[in-house]
RNA sequence: GCGAAUGUAGCUCAGUUGGUUAGAGCGUCGGUUUGUGGUACCGGAUGUCGCCGGUUCAAAUCCGGUCAUUCGCCCCA
């Protein structure tokens, strides 16, 4: 450590940014509360093996991003890389399938040895929402309603758009998954190197390849649409008619995948085009078979997260602190006065500033700086008459108040 | 993990072919008759020029390394 820095890929989250995260955060459990979920808080660290087992043993974030640490009781522990292993791994230790259906949301820091870049750090902050023991296509209309309400309930610059594909079940799935690696070893030569790799640790993920001579040979490529079986295509054409009858948006993509290796069925994000490289901004579908591989009974699941720095990001105005009323004294004669009035209002929740120095004039001055919407302006004269003076900084007006009545003046 | 760029006051940046006490705007602080803002004026403070080392009489400026950030790839929220 040779200069006070935070470590890579690391901030300090303070004023305008902190407000932000309050804000997206707040709104979101309000969505989820109103959809019926409550707040789970689960360890930031579980047992490694809760994460590299079930997150698939050749994705990137276990292959080569995991934060892992040795306890002093030589325990492999490791920092959560994303939430939802860690609220399943709950849902069966805590004994939650007595009471299903189970409907879940947290938010809190996730951790990711990454290459850091705009919208993707190390520690990031993620929230999330569960639903687990629904079979049907309701949950997955309603994780998505979620979802999309949470996003159009910010006020986010840049589009947004609601991306969805169907993996199918696992027979689907291995169905396709074997035709397609079948097609790219015919076309072996035109691959990118990259995609030679994802051919043997995760085919799937040649589909939204980036390289242009990739994505000529996925042009042809068998759909995966073709290869659902009868059940998968019956699921997904009721999950859309469910996202139809809600009027949500959104746009069939055949080439949307998953790198975590439990989701099957429906997988979904939200995508926007101003973050750069980082453009998903909120991801999900379903994992039926996550809880059985984990040890639970076979229990069916879905659920999504979400980035709050990507959206933090894109909100499109600062949030200011909120200050209502600022108490300004004539002089350092009435500061006690003045601060007991400040008591008064405190107390009665209302958020009240005071200035500390300077004139009357650079008192006012900061006043207006911190956006309040009332200056409470208090001198001898005042004292003497147990009033004060009201001042509306919007309107400019002001009017003396008895100190007994400024309550009920600025509640209205 | 790979490729590229950047790094000067709290913030955004300027700094000519290396040459005295490193600048601007914004912000901040103080003042302009010690009771009134959002639109005035005056003045002050603040930088180990990311860090370490090298070349040179002399380095913010050139070279090497390192750390951090940004962009793209990989991957992902």
């Amino acid at each position: 450590m040779k200069k006070l820095q935070t470590v890579r890929g690391t901030y300090d989250l303070y004023g305008d940014k902190k407000r932000a995260h309050n804000e997206i955060i707040k709104k979101a459990s309000k969505v989820a509360q109103s959809f019926g979920f409550e707040e789970i808080e689960t360890p930031i660290f579980e047992f490694t093996n809760v994460f590299a087992r079930n997150l698939g043993e050749t994705s990137d974030i276990v292959t080569k991003e995991m934060y892992c640490l040795e306890d002093r009781g030589g325990e492999s522990l490791t920092l959560r890389p994303e939430g939802t292993a860690g609220v399943v791994r709950s849902y069966i230790s805590e004994g939650m399938q007595q009471n299903l259906p189970v409907k879940l949301f947290y938010h809190g820091p996730m951790f990711r040895y990454e290459r850091p870049q705009k919208g993707r750090q190390r520690q990031f902050t993620q929230f999330g929402m569960e639903l687990i023991g629904v079979e049907t296509p309701q949950a997955d209309i309603e994780i998505i309603a979620a979802a999309y309400n949470f996003v159009n309930y910010l006020d986010l610059g840049g589009n947004v758009v609601v991306e969805i594909n169907s993996l199918g079940d696992k027979e689907s799935r291995d169905n396709y998954r074997d035709e397609l690696v079948a097609y790219l070893k015919e076309n072996l030569d035109g691959l990118s190197n990259d995609s030679k790799e994802r051919l043997e640790k995760n085919p799937l993920r040649v589909l939204d390849s980036k390289d242009e001579k990739d994505k000529t040979i996925v042009e042809n490529a068998p759909k995966f649409g073709d290869y659902l079986n009868a059940e998968s295509k019956e699921f997904f054409k009721l999950v859309l008619e469910g996202l139809d009858r809600l009027n949500i948006e959104y746009k069939v993509n055949e080439r949307l995948v998953r790198g975590l290796d439990y989701y099957d069925h429906t997988v979904f994000e939200i995508t926007t085009d101003c973050l750069g490289a980082q453009g998903t901004v909120l991801a999900g579908g379903r994992y039926n078979g996550l809880v059985e591989q984990m040890g639970g009974a076979k229990t069916a699941g879905i659920g999504w997260a979400c980035g709050i720095e990507r959206l933090a990001m894109m909100l499109k105005e600062d949030i200011k602190k909120p200050v209502e009323a600022v108490i300004i004294p004539t002089g350092s004669d009435v500061m006690l006065e003045a601060m007991e009035v400040a008591y008064i209002l405190r107390t009665s929740g209302i958020i009240t500033e005071q200035s500390y120095t300077g004139n009357m004039k650079k008192r006012m001055i900061k006043a207006d700086k911190m956006n309040a919407k009332y200056a409470i302006i208090i001198g001898a004269d005042e004292v003497a008459k147990e009033t004060v003076i009201l001042k509306n900084l919007d309107e400019g007006t002001q009017k003396e108040v008895k100190v007994s009545e400024l309550i009920k003046e600025i509640r209205g």
